[in-house]
Parts: structure tokens; C-alpha cells; sequence
DNA sequence: ATAACACAAACGAACGTTCGTTTGTATAAT
DNA sequence: ATTATACAAACGAACGTTCGTTTGTGTTAT
């Protein structure tokens, strides 16, 4: 029961609006997790969609900071998107909720906070375009690739997780992104080096 | 400006349900949307919980029809797995207005209707498993594939596609299905195939 | 060391509004 | 004539938010 602080509000929000949504949330329910009452939020926070802001914000940051690694990262379009997968997973998984909040909360956020979120996912989305496109490029993907629907698709498979993965379960991430990355490249067909040994 | 029936307010509600979600969608939103009064949607419906309700069963009976197709169906794990992609994506692209509510929505259910849709879904994805397992045995698929891993992975990817697919694009479902079972079963990386030819 | 002050945090009550829903009555279709 | 549909009016509860006030917690002056 101590004294709260912004951050401590803002994670609690990123937590509830993940679980039960943002227009599922009441500004008591919050205050409730908190140990507050409803009004004492507002010593913290001008109003609820602020705290909605706060939390999609932190998160694009994050994928930001990941696609800025990847745009001048060395190495093979392997490689950049093997970084991409594992990163990617990584800030799904440090914080679900936080993830979940910006994957699934976005569409409420008022303008025009919803379109610079919007505007720095398509910029996310192009470091994949980038990748797949080298890789074309490389021979290292079909060069017949579809690049805007292959973005599209890895990162559906990526963020798809957010809904079953649990980071307490057997499977590990560094697994989990392995794992993707291997369907990714080479498909659920038996591996043809494997065989060739 | 004619007369509504039972089923014209469903098919509303999973308009709304799904672009504003259950809990940012008001009765009178959804009467303005049919134009009627609010409290004129208590002819044809009980509660708004049962909106939700009518909205999941529906969806969920779509894909439970084409699990029981894909558990009797012949052929190999491939033709099999390629079924299962091209139904999933049908029936998203059919009414993706009723799939995003299923997909988004059904954590708000009411209990018991949200546990017998989970279920439900559970006894879904058992029919990805089988057909990985089986593609597993006979070959197809390499024989070190976690299974459970997998069909989470598959159906991952299927169902992100209702975030960014629009049915009226240049791109048909059959391409897409086609493109995501290659992408499943090859892999993004040169066809070895194709070079061999 | 203590008293005076400043400020952030929390309170409880209340604001106006919207929520899902109910009731009673009118109108349109069968 | 009966039934289904729609209405206007109203219900209590909950919503996000504001208000005036109190409590805690350091900082400065004495």
C-alpha cells in the first residue's frame, strides 16, 4: 500500500487494457489493482486515453528501435531477418501486456496519436520489406517472392504468438525464434541438407 | 428503412463488434447503425451478451465444418494441410466482420459460452495437429517437427492475415492461400526443385 | 532540532453523461 | 385478431472526470 507513482499506473493500465481491453477497463478497475480510488488516477494522469498513449507509445519505441538496428545492421538477409525474429519475439515477450496493449489497443488511441502509431508500424513493416528484398536479391530467397505479402505474413506469424506463447512454459524464446525463423527459410519439408548428409 | 429481423441485428453487431470492438460498441450505436431506437433491439435479442454469443457460435460452426471435412478427407498430409489453409482463409475472407469478432471478441463472452468456444477452438486446432502428425510420419514433414508448436505457429499465421488482407485488393484468397501453403511447406529460400530443373 | 512551508499523492463526494435494460403503448404485417 | 416490430420514456448502475480537502514527505528557515 505505498504511494504510487505515473509509472506505477501506467504499467498497471498496460496490464488491464491487454486483459480486458481498453473499453473493458473502468478508471476504477485500474485504480482497484492499484489499491487507489478512481480519483486519486488523476493526480498521475489527465485522463484515460493518456494512459492509453503512454503505453502504445513506449511500445512503438521499442519496435523502433529494433527495425533502426536491423536498417544498418551487416551481414546476410539471413542473418538481418533471423535478428528481426529474435528481436521481435524478445519485445513480445518482455512485456505481453505492453504488446498486447499495442497490438490490440491501438485501433482506440484519438487522433492523431492513432495515426503516428499507425505511420511508425508501416515504417517497422519496411525494415522486413528491406530484408526480404535483399534477400531476393542475395539468391538466398525465391526471387519470384512476393515481398509486400511476405512482410505481411512474417509478421503475422510474429505477433500471432502474443496470443498462446507463455514465457513461464517449457519453451524458451531463443527456441520459439529459432523455431520460426526455421519455417521461415526452409518450411515444414524435410530439411534437403539434412537428407544430402 | 424496412423492418428488421433477428438476423439483420446480428449480422450489424458483428460489424460493429468487430471494427469498434464488443465493449466500445453501444446498444443505441448498434441501433443508430440499423436505424432504429435502442431500445427497439429488445424485440429481436435478450441482452447484448447474447449478440456476442449468436456472432461466436456462428463463426465457430464454420470452422468446426471444415475440421470434421479435413478429419475425413484422403489424401496426404500436403493435400490435407493445403485444405485446411484454403478453408481458414475462406472462411476469414467470407465474413470478416464475424472472424474478427471470433477472434478478438470471444474474451468477453460470458462463462459458460466462452469456455465451450475455447474448447471448441481447442478441438480445432487438434485438427492441425493431426494432419502435421501424420505429414510427420509419412515423411512429408520433417520427423523432429513439434507438432503442438507448429499448428500454433500455422494457425498463427492464418489468422493474422485478417489484420491487413482486404478481399477487394488485387490479391485473390486462392493466390493467398496458395502463396501461405508454399511459404508453409517450402519456406521462403530457393525452391531446390526449381534449380534442379 | 524544530517549526513553517511547499508539493505530490490520495481521498470521498459529487458532477453530467452514457450504459444496458425495462415498461407501456402504438403501428405494421400475417 | 393476433403477433411481431418499433417507439418514447424511464430505470438504476456505471462511466470518466472534477471538486475541495486531507495526508504524507521532503525542504527551508529559524
Amino acid at each position: 500500500m505505498s504511494r504510487k507513482n505515473r509509472t506505477d499506473v501506467v504499467a498497471a493500465a498496460s496490464v488491464m487494457f491487454a486483459e480486458q481491453g481498453f473499453h473493458g477497463t473502468s478508471m476504477r478497475d485500474l485504480a482497484k489493482k492499484l489499491g487507489l480510488m478512481g480519483s486519486s488516477l488523476y493526480s498521475h494522469v489527465v485522463s484515460k486515453d493518456e494512459l492509453l498513449v503512454d503505453v502504445v507509445r513506449e511500445a512503438s519505441s521499442r519496435f523502433q528501435t529494433l527495425a533502426d538496428e536491423v536498417a544498418t545492421m551487416p551481414g546476410t538477409a539471413i542473418q538481418r531477418l533471423s535478428r528481426l525474429v529474435h528481436g521481435h519475439l524478445q519485445i513480445l515477450v518482455k512485456d505481453p501486456h505492453q504488446a498486447r496493449t499495442f497490438l490490440n489497443e491501438t485501433r482506440f488511441l484519438p487522433e492523431p496519436e492513432r495515426d503516428t502509431a499507425v505511420a511508425m508500424f508501416d515504417r517497422y513493416q519496411r525494415a522486413y520489406r528491406d530484408v526480404l528484398s535483399s534477400g531476393c536479391n542475395s539468391g538466398e530467397f525465391r526471387s519470384d517472392l512476393d515481398v509486400h505479402l511476405a512482410a505481411n505474413l512474417v509478421l503475422s506469424l510474429l505477433n500471432g504468438t502474443q496470443r498462446w506463447f507463455n514465457a513461464d512454459g517449457a519453451l524458451s524464446v531463443e527456441s520459439l525464434a529459432s523455431e520460426v525463423h526455421r519455417l521461415l527459410t526452409l518450411g515444414l519439408n524435410p530439411d534437403p541438407e539434412a537428407n544430402a548428409a
